[in-house]
DNA sequence: TTGTGTTGTAACTATCTTTGTTACAATTAG
DNA sequence: CTAATTGTAACAAAGATAGTTACAACACAA
């Protein structure tokens, strides 16, 4: 299974804001416009994205904001805020392995501190992308582009 | 989005099949008994086992076993062998950024290398880890039951 | 060779998550 | 007040997971 396109769209959405933060208004039009999806995807994701801290939504006025300088937004921020991850456990254990078989009852010791290891390794490597890097590298492109 | 629980049952049914290989015929059954699961789940993940050359399954006699030196196995091999992945990548990238917003066609080619980097990161760590390690933990916990 | 146990696999179901959609009350600015 | 916009409910479609029954193909032993 693969992690849902929420965070690409998430990361999607902050390079647009900081972008065009000068131009327009970020309204959830505006961004639906840009990553090319109904604008209440927009709107629950930036719901998210708020409730984590990381925008300022305008109700009635309308447009978003981002709360927090660039480079204190790390991939990890995003990604616990749009990412719904039960008990925050990546790896989904099998539920009832049998406790009348040794294996069955120890399996889950065993293996839970591997796991573990993953997704560490995983979240830590997610910390130390910030939002700073994307967006410098997007401008980069775009100005490659000329 | 969890990883499914296939990859936890693929290591738990390798532990019982080195931990009883000299007890028992691993059957689907006997192994379902230890899983919890219905046996055609296992014979299910014994054949992707099997594509990925980690086991050898007997047809018609029954019974599994492992074909590989348990420290040549690693979390990732199981991992890929179990995980169902599209093109082998973690993130889903939202699939329609529009072309003629500037970050909607630069903002794939900035974040890939990032969802790369973590991917690999996280690819990295379940090669460092055997199923060698895993069993002998196993069975340590068994051992300190009594 | 016949019977028994087992695998390999198809077919179907239920449930969950993601993604997409319409609709509308609540809110804010002009 | 009006117009634009957000916040959110309600629903639907599609896909994946997980579980089940059923059965042909197969291997071995008596």
């Amino acid at each position: 299974m693969q992690i849902s396109s929420r965070l690409t769209i998430a990361v999607h959405i902050l390079d647009c804001i900081d972008t065009f933060k000068d131009s327009y208004k970020l309204t959830s039009d505006f961004l639906a416009g840009s990553v090319n999806v109904n604008p209440v995807i927009i709107r629950r994701i930036l719901q998210q994205l708020k409730a984590a801290g990381i925008v300022n939504v305008a109700r009635g006025s309308g447009g978003a904001e981002i709360a927090k300088p660039l480079d204190k937004i790390t991939l990890l921020d995003i990604y616990n805020a749009v990412e719904c991850i039960d008990n925050g456990e990546l790896f989904h254990f099998h539920e009832n392995p049998n406790p009348n078989c040794p294996v069955g009852r120890n399996i889950h010791n065993a293996l839970d501190k591997k796991l573990e290891l993953v997704q560490k390794a995983m979240e830590e490597e997610m910390k130390s992308i910030t939002l700073a890097e994307i967006i410098s590298d997007t401008q980069k492109l775009i100005r490659e582009e000329n």
